[in-house]
RNA sequence: GGUCUCGUGGUCAAAUGGUUAAGACACCGCCCUUUCACGGCGGAAUUAGGGGUUCGAACCCCCUCGAGAUCACCA
């Protein structure tokens, strides 16, 4: 016998040849400047902020090159499947208009030449270059009882350490005879397939990342697994196969890939191929709940996109802030040129940062505050309505019951020159605004005035109120009951002979402002009374005065 | 434990051996101002530590320390 018959033995029913699947994905006819890259989850569920990032840097590189951004599904391990979990990253990538051009999409179809887009359904592929591997002697049948699962990993691994602090791969199938691996099938006995490595333990072997530069690693040494026992390939294999065949030019993905990349070196040389150029971008980190300052791998603290989308943030909010994570100089070129878009920003993947950023909220919310303050009112209530839609039953009902008095909160201190920046999401607008919608019923009253004082200056501007007053006059009136009240109507004077004073202008407006809004901070106290109308203002005024 | 990666203010970071180590967020102060915001001006704050090479080091070399990743028939 030899490894072709064996390659035979072991795939009796392997017959599509390496050669025929060759001809069914010819390579791509672009320039050669352009990239073809790839977005590859596997179906977990959800979306992780930092794979949702790499897909981010995917769609501006093929974006940048005029080249390819494609979707694969992969979905090898049938085991950890989370069902629908193709449409939760889709429709993510979806919302904030970073779809592929290429493979899986939205509505479940399939766009492309070199599919199918889903791994589980390329089984017959792997395995043909499987039995092609067997054949050349560069892979061999494993009989071995598997290890399942990762807390069997860790164990086994603990007592390794133990025993003689490095872990070996046990390889004691590699020199198993023909007829030794002929009596185990006819025994029934299930197969995995594992590479043979031609490794050493000192070989290095260099190659460049296109973030991290020059790189010098061990090779593997590793007789990896090719094919699972149950017949399916790990990611290990299934990758060099489907971006070569898919004509990947450059994979981009996180950085916990990079120890593996020798081992994926390996299989794409023996498999005979060209290997693309790879791009290993730090992972994104979040800063500890009870403000420790450790880095959070992805794995301890969660970070799910949908996140973003229940906090109502704008999209381009997000897409800015990580394309300021990736590309730093991004943050001076949007000063420069406030009105491009961002997809105008000269994006370089040699310019992303080696250490792995933590994901700052605050600076999050300083860029969204900005891009939602330039929002024309239109914009953004459309943004709050679509937001409230899905996402806050109260100000949905409030839109429905009267969509012209949001509207017109929403333009408070909007369309003007040095706009507002109250809100970061969309969720801040209910808080932000709350006395909009509410009368208040607790006032944070100025401690320095006794309620008697606080009477009067009620009572004497109930008395003067016109709701149809300019700002000019109902601000002229406020100085009007300034000196009756011993109070001063000119701020630099109050600030000379302040003792001569029970208090100024300033104060005669904190406390209608208290009245009407229970705090004695708010956005233009006039153009609020405007929209509440004459009789709420009255009501809350005289409720006010009640309560005291 | 092995291997690998990364360490510049609280955070994101610029500065490829050559002025006083940019800029942004956050913080503090002042100005503007009927409050709060916005805006303007200013301030405090950083090359993890120690050696070496050099006229000169954040940058090159070595050691130490810290953090992270990885070491599955998961991806």
């Amino acid at each position: 016998m030899d490894n072709k018959q064996l390659a035979e033995m072991l795939f009796p029913n392997v017959k599509l040849s390496t050669q025929e699947i060759e001809q069914n994905f010819p390579p791509r006819n672009l320039p050669p400047t352009a990239q073809v890259v790839r977005f590859a989850p596997s179906p977990t569920g959800f979306l992780h902020i930092g794979n949702f990032f790499t897909a981010f840097i995917d769609r501006l590189t093929a974006s940048k090159s005029n080249g390819v951004f494609f979707f694969r599904l992969e979905d090898t391990d049938k085991k950890r499947e989370v069902a629908g979990s193709e449409l939760v990253a889709l429709n993510m990538l979806k919302a904030y208009d970073i779809l592929p051009d290429e493979g899986l999409m939205p509505n479940l179809t399939q766009i492309g030449n070199y599919g199918p887009y889903a791994q589980s359904q390329r089984t017959q592929i792997y395995l043909a270059y499987a039995k092609k591997l067997v054949a050349n002697g560069k892979a061999y049948p494993c009989f071995c009882e598997k290890t399942d699962g990762k807390k069997e990993v860790i164990k086994k691994r603990e007592q390794q350490l133990t025993q003689d602090g490095d872990i070996e791969e046990q390889d004691i199938c590699r020199n198993l005879s023909y007829n030794q691996i002929e009596q185990n099938l006819k025994a029934n006995l299930p197969f995995a397939i594992r590479l043979k490595s031609c490794g050493l333990p000192d070989q290095t072997i260099k190659f460049y990342d296109e973030i991290r530069g020059e790189r010098e690693l061990h090779v593997n040494c590793k007789d990896v697994i090719l094919v699972k026992n149950n017949g399916t390939p790990p990611y290990t294999f299934a990758h060099p196969i489907d971006d070569h065949l898919m004509g990947t030019t450059l994979v981009i993905r996180g950085e916990d890939w990079f120890p593996s990349l020798p081992c994926h070196l390996e299989i794409t040389k023996a498999l005979g191929f060209a290997p693309p150029k790879y791009a290993h971008t730090p992972n994104l980190c979040m800063i500890g709940a009870n403000d420790n300052k450790l880095k959070l791998s992805k794995r301890m603290g969660a970070s799910d996109m949908r996140f973003f989308i229940k906090q109502g943030y704008p999209k381009t909010a997000i897409l800015e802030y990580l394309l300021n994570l990736a590309n730093s100089g991004f943050e001076l070129w949007r000063k420069n040129n406030p009105q491009l878009c961002y997809k105008e920003f000269p994006f370089s993947i040699n310019k992303i940062g080696k250490s792995s950023p933590i994901f700052d909220l605050v600076k999050l919310d300083d860029v969204s505050k900005t891009i939602i303050s330039k929002m024309n009112t239109e914009t953004a209530y459309n943004n709050l309505f679509e937001w409230a839609k899905d996402n806050d039953e109260f100000m949905f009902n409030k839109i429905k019951e009267n969509s012209d008095f949001v509207k017109k909160i929403v333009n408070i201190g909007r369309e003007i020159s040095k706009p507002r920046k109250d809100i970061a999401k969309w969720k801040d607008f209910e808080t932000v605004f709350a006395f909009m919608f509410h009368a208040p019923t607790v006032f944070e009253w100025d401690t320095k005035f006794k309620s008697d004082i606080i009477k009067n200056v009620l009572l004497a501007f109930l008395k003067t109120f016109c709701i149809l007053d300019s700002n000019e006059i109902f601000f002229g009136k406020l100085k009007d009951i300034c000196a009756p009240l011993g109070f001063s109507s000119d701020m630099k004077i109050f600030k000379a002979n302040s003792e001569k004073f029970l208090g100024n202008i300033a104060d005669i407006a904190c406390i209608i402002r208290t009245a009407i809004t229970g705090k004695q901070d708010s956005p233009d106290l006039y153009t609020i009374m405007q929209i509440l109308g004459k009789i709420e203002c009255e009501n809350r005024t005289n409720f006010a005065y009640n309560s005291l």
